[in-house]
DNA sequence: CACTCTTTGTTCCATTTGTCTCAAACTGTG
DNA sequence: CACAGTTTGAGACAAATGGAACAAAGAGTG
């Protein structure tokens, strides 16, 4: 009963989702020079209920303790390990454009345990020039290099019309966990996981609630 | 009875989160030069089912006819009147960095109605510089430039450390909807609308369900 | 050591969210 | 115009999620 985050427990993905937010204050509250925190001050922070934290952590074990809380350091390498993040992740890129090249030179990436290890493209005005320190490979060295290094995170950021076969290709090389930057959905199987980021989608998220007015807008 | 998209209706969010989704959905059939769809295929293409996005669509009317499905270009139309699309919306950025460079650039923002008019730095170095068409402009004016166009919308692309005050300066100029980069939650009052985009806790979403194995990384 | 204060983790309950089912409506066909 | 085939939208039901409440455990105080 001490082992901690089995899978086969089956945690709702949307508890699993909240954890790596959690793990994000606990470094900022680590940084700030804490080194103990509480569900109260934790739900404070990130405007959820201390309720919900604690039920949420209470998943994989005891981590805190009556009357005191929770140690930081103790609960930030707990919920590492839950999350798996403990150790690098190799990630591979798709889409060497703005966004990609953006991407490529993120510099948030690496100390966070994801290291972005190879990038393709398909423009062969792109293949061999240098991004960050690698260099751009044409789509057809994709597998071998995902397969034989056993790459299994990759982030897509090519034209949405491409995204389903990069997905694919990706996928068959042993790919199992995307980060979606076309603005499209795409289909995978059920063993594989996808998250999208299209800032478009989020504004749209929020322009419900904001007050009509006809903003005039010297705009072509 | 005809108006939709009435607030007071109290549409859960987790229904408004989607809508944008099946917007995008939608605008990429008719570009394929569909002109009808029907729930069935929506589902089947975004890996949702039939039924939730029937009832989803229903809380804003019947838009689709029995037998036939959905007129996608009315549907389309009908979306966009209730998520409040179908006019353009003014963005400010606050940070103009490697990350807020990329977003000042992005091309997918004014083609679906989102337009970047105004960026911010601290940086004396920066500001002054042109960034897209505009000219990065000092903190100090953010909140005339905000509030004298009545900016909504805004883009948090600084350092966490930074992100709650540049927060707080929006709302008090009168944002409503923070779409926020830094890897970083922050407090807002309630008729303030947060979305997040960081691409370490996307990341970290999925590691979870990934095998852990001792990828040899040869990083230092 | 008694007493107060704090905080966790669990259980129970209310609410929210999603799915199933089906009558009604529409299309197309012969 | 009858009939077979689709598909919507609504209502009933099931599953999931979140929150309230509380016993138990620990810290601090005098």
């Amino acid at each position: 009963m001490s082992m901690s985050s089995n899978p086969s427990d089956n945690i709702p993905d949307i508890v699993i989702g909240r954890l790596p937010v959690y793990l994000r204050a606990l470094n900022r509250l680590s940084q700030e020079g804490h080194e103990v925190t509480s569900s109260h001050e934790l739900g404070r922070r990130l405007g959820i209920s201390s309720a919900q934290i604690r039920k949420d952590l209470s998943h994989f074990g005891g981590f805190g303790k009556q009357g005191t809380g929770y140690q930081i350091a103790y609960l930030e390498e707990k919920l590492r390990q839950v999350l798996k993040v403990t150790q690098d992740w190799e990630v591979a890129l798709v889409g060497a454009g703005d966004l990609g090249s953006a991407l490529a030179h993120y510099r948030g990436f690496s100390n966070r345990g994801f290291h972005i290890t190879c990038v393709f493209d398909n423009d062969p005005t792109k293949i061999g020039q240098p991004v960050g320190d690698f260099v751009i490979q044409p789509m057809n060295e994709l597998y071998n290099t995902v397969h034989n290094r056993q790459i299994q995170l990759a982030m897509i950021a090519v034209p949405a019309e491409y995204a389903q076969q990069v997905a694919d290709q990706l996928i068959e090389a042993g790919v199992r966990a995307i980060l979606n930057y076309a603005p499209i959905s795409i289909n995978v199987p059920n063993n594989v996981h996808v998250q999208y980021i299209d800032p478009v989608v989020h504004m749209q998220r929020m322009t419900y609630y904001l007050d009509t007015q006809n903003t005039p807008l010297s705009l072509k």
